[in-house]
Formats: structure tokens, C-alpha cells, sequence
DNA sequence: CAGGGAATGACAGCGGTAGTCATTTTGTAA
DNA sequence: TTACAAAATGACTACCGCTGTCATTCCCTG
């Protein structure tokens, strides 16, 4: 029934210990054992048993996902590939919401990993950006990947995946300037988020590369909200000179800008086009349904997945730099945005 | 560093063997033992290791949830209640998201809970709505929890958490019914879910509690989705005698209709009301925000696993019928609906 | 004070990892 | 070809933290 390190063992005709070896790809195999183990292990589909693994070894098969973001769509996408590839490398997931603001959480964090004897922990934003975080995992010596917002890969930022907010929101401003728009608003997200800010700077990249300054008028703060997006609009068409487009920094602002124009009969995208960002769900369940960029999430989980077993794995050195993989979101057009009619 | 069950032992005087049959609660242990032990427990904070457990344990310290629900919020929430139970008695939570249309899901099951070994699962539609799942797990022996769509206990659904969808949707509808409305229209959802009729048989009871005739005009057919909503709506509003008041399935729905009504400059609340069910983000994203109806999905999750593991503990009989929890969803009076004008 | 059930403890073993040597295989230079 | 070192592999042991089995001790009852 169930297949153990034994049974591949004796089929591959070699010991138990060499078939450990190749678990944990030692280098001192030979291409030909490593070959006849590899095809007993296909053969009986034998996985090895985590619990197992995690008592007998120094080292741990689990890691961590951290989380505490209100977009659960986010999160059951992060989860999503992060489970895909542990699986792919007999590691287990261990997911723990918590509260990010909560006093201690620093502590609270090391807690988890000693506890569970966590092989790594994966980061996303707000942890990924909080610096006492990082040290602290640092101090215990244990091993993480960030994913944060960032165009340029740099030494400072190893073990981390990018999201180039920036970039995407530069595509998104050209396809508002490619649609003859030169009034855009933008509303901002939270500060404390640097998403909100790279968003920014790749919207007013886009305009300055076209000649055209940005109004400073237009760039409205706020935060990740439905109500901010209604308030930011709400503001913005009550200007005597409104613009043409806003670009809201995530969706939920772009639906409230939505219903906002909606009140004030604005009619959209005739009258005024509104870009959104994020592909959450409440981007096709608004009308017209928003034009907005999509992150592949369950990739960029993969990825940053990958790239932690790299550095857990005994081979690699811990302090190897990385290559950084950089994710883009892409622009998705849909009905919300039409040439300017002005 | 790490509290072992060697160091409980050796703090309460015992040996670790009596540690841990007051781990596992069995019954042959002196009341003062029990005692000691527990005081020292507490006061190491120790919590067993669950690698150890299932390891040594024929049976399995770890329960698995899967699910493919396309509702995030509702997946965060179960994880969040489970997560928080399995905590407290030492368990460990293994989540696997899929497809639950996929010709051989029973088998994907089968194999889960083989390969992972796990204790017993938890299921949330579509998954507990199946029967050649309960039969496959009952054929395997191993324990489950269902949580579904119901409104009275029996002894055949035996190890279910119940959703009294039927009470809620009666009460959601006599607050309409409280505001003056008589022509109240129902937008139906998936027929395959449980859920979709039992609230309307909620809703029809109200009606005739008050001795309303339900209009068969007014109950429209549909699916759990926003362009559902619209279309419904729609429909509705293309009537001669129009509704007053529409009772949305669940809140994209209702967040469709509200788009529809909209359109077509019915004002809402004033002209027509509208309520959904589910409180889910949605219904605070829109605008007004909904009346619906709200389930503590955390706690509903968390009373599955208290009911699971009473299960799977050694000490108590398989076959012993529990009692069944019965959850109703509360009304949640927002801003979408209002004293009929008519 | 014996008898017997209740309470407790000693010990092996779950399925792996890791370390130590011993042994076999291999590559290579004389 | 032979010799010999280096590389690859195996045999064996200890152990991770806990549970299952079974033997032992305790304590109550008649």
C-alpha cells in the first residue's frame, strides 16, 4: 500500500541510504544509480513521508506563507501556486493569516517558524515590505523570498521577485494616450504601499515621454478603497477642467470612480474612460467591465516557490545571489475605456 | 528551545507515556495526574509535534479541507476557522483546492486522503453535496463532516453542520414584508445548489405565512453571477406590473440587479428594493451597500472540525450520532432597501 | 490480605536522515 | 597490465518526538 524508502531501495537494487541520497540530491551519486533510483522512484511513485522527513532531519519540508491581505482572491491565488509546487518537491505548506498590525508580530512570525520548524517563509506585501521583518528572519538565520514592487533587480534585493508596477502602469498610460487621452487623473493607493507609488511613477513616465506634463491637480491620494474611489472621482468631475480618463491604482478605487461618474451621469467610456488595476473579480463584475492589468499570480507564487527550494536545497550556497524574476502585468482592455471624444 | 513532551513529563513527574494519553484525552488517567499534567502543559506551552504524531500514530493527526469555490472570501473564512481549530487540539490542516468537475474527482479524493493519511476532511459544497463522495469516504472509513443547506436535524445527515438557508431567506423576506412590500420578486441561483432552493422556499413560506400569493411571474431562474443579476433584473423591470422589491439569491446577484435597475433609472432605494445574501464583499462595494444576509463562515468551519475531531478521537464510537449544529445567517440591514412607496 | 481492575511505565518502532567507516568500483598513471 | 588513490556505495547505528503494546505497580474492595 504504501510505498516506502525501502521498497525503492530493493527495486533499484541499491541501499536505502543511497536512495536518500538522491532524495536530497547529495552530489556524490553516480549518473547511472542516480538514473536506476530516479526510474524505481517514478516506477512506484514513491513520495517520501513529510512527517518523517521533518522528525528524522535537521532540516525541515515545510514552508510558510504568511499572509494578511484583505484581497482574498490574492490569496487563494498565492496558495494556489505555492501548493503547485511544493507538491512538485515533496515540500508541505504551512499557511498562517495573521494580523499585520498587531503589536508584536515580528515575534509572532518567529514564533511560527520555530514552532513548525519552517524550511522558509514566503513574503508577500505587507510583510515583504516591512525591513524588521526581514532582519528578524535574518537574525534566526532562516531563509525567505519576497515579493515585492520593483522594476530593477539589484544585489540589495536577493530572494526577491519583482512585480514591475511600473512598467505596467506605463503600458496602461499608453493605451489611455494611444487612445487620445491627454487629461488623465490618477487616484493613488495607500502610501505605506509602495505599489501605489511605482504605479504612480510609471503613469507620469508615460505622460512626460509624451511631452505632455502632468497635472498635478489630477493626482488625487487616497487609499485601496471602493470609497476612496468614489470620493477621488466625486472630486475630479467637479473640477471645471475634468479629465478625460483616470487611471485609479486598483480596482475597487476604479469601481467607486465608476459609480461615482454613474451619479453624476457621466456616461463611461464615452464620456470619460477609467482604467483599473489588479484584475480582481470586482473588474468584471462592474459595468461596463473595467480595463485594468492582470498580475498571474499563481505563477508569481511558483516562482517565488522555486526560487526559496533553491536556496533551502543543501547544494546551493545561501548567500548565492540570485537572478530576480521580474513579472510585468499585462494590459487587459475591456469596456471601460474608448477614445477620447474631446 | 523546543518543548518536547519529554520535558512536560519531567515537569509533571510523570512519564512521557501518561503525557501523552492526556494529550489524546483517554480515559484512564487519576484526575490529580490529569491535573499535574495539564498544569505543566500550560505552563510550557507545549504543543505536541505533528510530524511526530503521524508518524508514530496509526491514526493521523492531520485533517484536509478541499474545496473549489469561486468565492474567495468564503474559502479565506472556512481556512481561517479550521486553521484556528486545528491549532487548539494539535492538528494540522492540509487544504487542496481543485476541480470539482473533473471526471474522476471521487478517485483525486480517494487518493488525498490516502496519500496524505489524513484523520478526516471537511467538505463545503459543491463537495458535500455529492453523494458518491460520502459513499467513496464511507467505503474507505474515514471520517467527514459535511456542510450544507438544511433546516432540520435528522438522523441521515448524521455528522453535518447545517445552513438554515430556509429561515434566513424567511426572515430577509419579512423585512421587506415589515417595509410594506407585497410584489417581491425572487432571483433564483444555480438550481444544482441546495442553497437556491431552500432560500426560496424561505422566501415562499414568509409569503404565505402573510397570506401573500407568490406571482410564479415574479421567481426567476438563473445562476449565482453578476450578469445573472442583470438579466433578472432586467426581465423584472420589463414588466408591466413591475416588483417592488426583489429578493437576490445571493449578493452578486443583487449587486447585478442593482446595476440593471440603475440603467434603466429606477432609483434604489426609493423605487425599489433589493436584498442578497451571502455578505460578501460585494455587498459593501456597491453602492448603496445591501441588506443580506450574513454567515459566520469561521465559526460555521470551526464547529466542522470540533465535530470532526470528536470523531476521529479515539474515545468516541464512530457510529454515534451527534447532534447537528444549525447555523442561520442574520439579516443585515443596509442602505438597498426601504418602506415600499407604493 | 488476597484478588483484580485501574493507572502508569518501559520499550520498541514509525520512516526517514545523518554520520562513521568499511567496502567496492572506477579512473588513471606507470 | 598492474597498482593505487579517489570516488561511489553500503552496512550499521543513533535518533527525531511521539504512540502502541504489554508488563508492572497501585489502590480499592470484599
Amino acid at each position: 500500500m504504501k510505498v516506502t524508502i525501502n521498497d525503492v531501495a530493493e527495486l533499484a537494487g541499491v541501499s536505502i541510504k543511497t536512495v536518500s541520497r538522491v532524495m536530497n540530491n547529495e552530489p556524490s551519486v553516480k549518473k547511472a544509480t542516480l538514473d536506476k533510483v530516479t526510474a524505481a522512484i517514478a516506477q512506484l511513485n514513491y513520495q517520501p513521508n513529510a512527517a518523517a522527513r521533518n522528525l528524522a532531519s535537521t532540516r525541515s519540508y515545510t514552508i510558510g506563507y504568511i499572509y494578511d491581505n484583505p484581497n482574498a482572491y490574492y490569496v487563494i491565488d498565492m496558495q494556489k501556486g505555492l501548493l503547485d509546487t511544493c507538491r512538485k518537491h515533496g515540500y508541505e505548506l504551512l499557511i498562517h493569516p495573521t494580523n499585520a498590525k498587531s503589536a508584536n508580530i515580528v515575534q509572532e512570525v518567529i514564533d511560527v517558524v520555530q514552532h513548525s520548524r519552517l524550511a522558509g517563509l514566503v513574503l508577500t506585501p505587507p510583510f515583504s515590505e516591512m525591513p524588521e521583518i526581514a532582519e528578524a528572519l535574518e537574525r534566526i538565520e532562516v531563509d525567505f523570498v519576497r515579493i515585492i514592487s520593483g522594476s530593477t533587480p539589484s544585489p540589495k534585493l536577493t530572494n526577491c521577485v519583482l512585480i514591475d508596477d511600473f512598467t505596467a502602469a506605463f503600458k496602461i498610460t499608453n493605451h489611455l494616450l494611444e487612445l487620445g487621452h491627454t487629461d488623465i487623473a490618477f487616484l493613488c493607493g495607500d502610501e505605506e504601499h509602495s505599489s501605489s507609488g511605482e504605479r504612480l511613477a510609471g503613469f507620469q513616465a508615460a505622460l512626460t515621454k509624451r511631452g505632455i506634463q502632468a497635472n498635478p491637480k489630477f493626482v488625487v491620494p487616497g487609499s485601496y478603497s471602493f470609497e476612496s474611489g468614489v470620493k477621488g472621482a466625486k472630486h475630479l468631475l467637479a473640477m471645471a477642467h475634468k479629465p478625460t480618463a483616470i487611471f485609479a491604482c486598483n480596482d475597487e478605487i476604479a469601481a467607486g470612480a465608476l459609480f461615482s461618474a454613474r451619479l453624476s451621469h457621466v456616461e463611461i467610456p464615452e464620456q470619460l474612460s477609467i482604467v483599473g488595476f489588479e484584475n480582481s473579480p470586482f473588474s468584471r463584475q462592474t459595468w461596463p467591465p473595467l480595463t485594468t492589468a492582470n498580475q498571474p499570480n499563481s505563477t508569481i507564487a511558483a516562482q517565488a516557490a522555486e526560487l526559496l527550494f533553491r536556496h533551502t536545497r543543501p547544494g546551493s550556497a545561501r548567500s548565492a545571489v540570485e537572478q530576480q524574476p521580474v513579472f510585468i502585468p499585462e494590459l487587459l482592455v475591456r469596456e471601460s475605456t474608448a477614445p477620447c471624444a474631446r
